[in-house]
DNA sequence: ATGCATGAGCA
DNA sequence: GCTCATGCATA
């Protein structure tokens, strides 16, 4: 119906940056976690039980969260808004995110890690903004003007219907499963395999996941 | 708010 | 070729 092949924007360039920052900051999250378990550990064997690991407790995630976004309306500042003033933050290796993300963020339709590392990001803005917020918003639009815009693939209900069925009974199907259910359903394999592959991902969102 | 997609990194 | 974090486009 379109051709989804990957063309070298701007946009796609500076997205590549971000994602090469977050996933420095989201190593550094994860060392924190891990120092953090390892001292709730040495507590633990010293007697007396603790909340050290509160920073992955799904609880504890889904309250920040709520917390977020409440003081966030509060601001009067949008997901949009809070996304790009990441950047303002300079804080080392975080750029801007998109609304998609601080919307998943405050939804916890993220993975459990995913919300750990983006919480001190978020929580860190969050203060900074209402130490702030006497200050007057600054809304410059830098935006440029036309690249070809992307278009997106529309699966038809009873096509995802049986994408379903064939994901419930096998989530990873091989490449030559993956090549007939294409043909049966008549779609292009690679958005059959990347149905699949965000299928799977879907299963670990914090929502959806049965781990707590 | 969410569907389909990209790209980095790993095996 | 997958996972994972993330985003554009759109309902």
């Amino acid at each position: 119906m379109n051709m989804p092949s990957g063309l070298p924007h701007p946009g796609l360039v500076a997205a590549a940056a971000h994602h090469g920052a977050a996933a420095a900051a989201a190593a550094a999250a994860a060392g924190q976690v891990a120092a953090a378990s390892a001292a709730a550990a040495v507590v633990g064997a010293a007697g007396l039980a603790s909340i050290c690991d509160s920073d992955t407790d799904p609880r504890e995630l889904e309250a920040f969260a709520e917390r977020f976004k409440q003081r966030r309306i509060k601001l009067g500042v949008t997901q949009a808004d809070v996304g790009s003033a990441l950047a303002n933050l300079k804080i080392p290796g975080v750029g801007s995110l998109s609304q998609s993300t601080i919307c998943r963020f405050e939804s916890l339709t993220l993975s459990h890690n995913n919300m750990i590392a983006l919480k001190p990001i978020l929580q860190a803005w969050l203060e900074e903004a209402e130490g702030a917020q006497r200050e007057k918003m600054n809304k410059p639009e830098l935006f440029n003007g036309g690249e070809k815009k992307r278009k997106r693939t529309s699966i038809a209900a009873p096509e995802k219907r049986s994408l379903e069925a064939y994901f419930a009974v096998q989530p990873r199907p091989s490449s030559e499963k993956i090549a007939a259910i294409a043909e049966k359903l008549d779609l292009k394999k690679n958005v059959v395999r990347v149905w699949f592959c965000n299928q799977r991902q879907k299963q670990k969102r914090m929502k959806f996941s049965a781990t707590y």
